[in-house]
DNA sequence: TATGAATGAGTTTTCATTCAT
DNA sequence: TATGAATGAAAACTCATTCAT
């Protein structure tokens, strides 16, 4: 009764595809562009589909907001393999620092308005990406560039920091700079080598 | 303050005083718990008052945020005069560089909330703010134990880094270890001592 | 502290009780004429007040539907009370078989949809009805007008069938002869006075 | 019906005849179950097949349910042929009531939403239908076994009657015995014997 | 042609704001 | 004046119907 080609089961359909990474893709966008808060009509407008697509896809809104940490972990953790692979100790910290950096914005509010509800596929891939971090830091503490009297949990929590974008005392806002700065101060805190 | 005549006019006075006090704390304490969006129904509870009163005094959600804003940086500027007169230059700074950065939350998401829309007088005690933090600062950086590379408006946006309250890729929470260590990292970072 | 009036723990505003009564009465009416789907609007347009205000009493669809119901089994039970001080036992059965058929089909939309969520007071009430109708029942058959071969029961079931409203094979719609005559026939068949 | 030549065009019809007779036992079976308002989607899940083909076939719902009331009428239609052929006339109407009975749920559910827009096909079949049954209604009554005091329609309508599936004051369903009981009892009042 | 993904109008539900008491 | 009930616009979610594959 089958045909020739074993994939009959699951044809997957190329718009159904496409759709699906669009959605996602939207998700994203919609979440930092309007904050965790986007209602799923914008997200929907966003990718360019109905309400309806989402929702099949997604049908619950927690759904979708998972779909899109475990996104963002997905990233972090490539991230962190690349981190462990760079040659100096340092280097790799940063590179993995500054990435968290980067996205812990969404990664927090995500990870905290998701309780423990993500799920144990999230939670697994969460504890993977620990894992990582904490080799990588370890591996800049080891080589004595990393300060050693914090704990890797301290180090990580550090990432949040980076991100705060509000305007101090009403100074005319300027992300950009300012992140790169607070970055390079909190490295310069973090490092040990001038000392 | 100035009732020279206790009539029988003056004693709803009292009242509404009272009542006006208690809605801002409220605000205060139900921005700082909630958030910026935090709801009326909710600071009216915690004023333990009606929606409606807290409506008639401020009608529109601005003015109540721009008390808020008001009452905080009346406070951030007592602290900077204190600064300014705190023997060692660096202690000053210490002393206003943490105070801000308790407050910075709420004060930056409120500053850029109100935007320009804070009212002349915001703007005005802002600006005094500015100038007693930039002494501050300037005079850290004169006496050499503060960077120089960075100009005052830099280091009073660093303030914002260490109150992100995420917690990063789902770490238990520990807010206040974790604000001491982020603030330690960044005045690390911010000293010229042993380098 | 407490005023002269011991009811100031619960003033019960005048307008909240009428309109709590206009929504229950507005829900009633358009349950009748719209069956049990109808939206909330409907009801709110019917009740002349806002959504929102259907919402506050009843924060879901379901709780409104148990009032409904709540209502139409007090009004039975009063028939019922009446029925059994009738003086005729089969006048009384009459009265109670004649009401009952006249909600029935409200009534058992209402009670198959609720399902076992009606709560507790929906079945204390409901078992309270079935007891008085099972009296009347077995005072009709102990007098020896109502047929002894039908459970009691059996009997109430029969009152949905004189609810039946569709038109048979098309034929002219004529309800209200129609019930009419079918309770009559119904009545004649239960009676045992010809046999 | 006419296919003279078995070409190659033919075949797909089989195919396409199969399922259309799928399509609507699927829907006969359908709104037995779930009732008028049934989606069409159920309807698809019950044949096997997808959405899409039901709507192929009836791109109208009035035109699938119309469909299905044809159905019904047919299968009436053919019962009060034997009904009027039947020794007793009391027993040939007790036939025909009986199935009118166990179908008018529907058929009186599908008459009334078609109201008169069944088309001219279903009309004729139903002036037939009423015709016969008139007759056998006519001869039951003439026997002298059935009530004289009712018009054809008014007994015609009490076929509703016997049907409706409620249950009674949330008293455990037992709609088989219910249906049997009912229907005694209705031909207990209809029936002239005893009196 | 058969399929089921996509659509979007309609429903339920929430909540910031207004207003009768 | 203080209150919290009422309001209705907007968000979440469903599902009958259409349409690309």
């Amino acid at each position: 009764m089958s045909a020739q080609k074993p994939t009959a089961a699951a044809p997957v359909r190329a718009d159904a595809q496409r759709n699906a990474e669009r959605v996602l893709a939207a998700a994203r966008r919609a979440v930092a562009a309007h904050g965790l808060e986007v209602s799923f009509h914008e997200i929907a407008r966003e990718a360019g589909v109905g309400v309806g697509t989402v929702y099949r896809r997604y049908p619950e809104r927690e759904q979708l907001m998972a779909a899109v940490l475990r996104d963002i972990l997905g990233e972090l953790t490539a991230t962190a393999r690349r981190a462990l692979e760079a040659e100096g100790a340092w280097d790799g910290f940063v590179l993995l620092f500054g990435d968290l950096t980067l996205r812990s914005a969404q990664n927090a509010g995500l990870s905290s308005s998701l309780g423990q509800h993500g799920g144990p596929a999230i939670a697994a891939q969460r504890r993977q990406l620990l894992d990582l971090a904490r080799l990588v830091v370890e591996r800049a503490q080891g080589a004595g560039s990393l300060r050693r009297d914090l704990t890797w949990q301290d180090v990580l929590q550090l990432t949040q920091a980076a991100t705060a974008s509000g305007c101090a005392l009403g100074l005319e806002p300027a992300p950009a700079r300012s992140r790169q700065t607070t970055l390079a101060v909190l490295l310069d805190g973090l490092r040990t080598d001038a000392r």
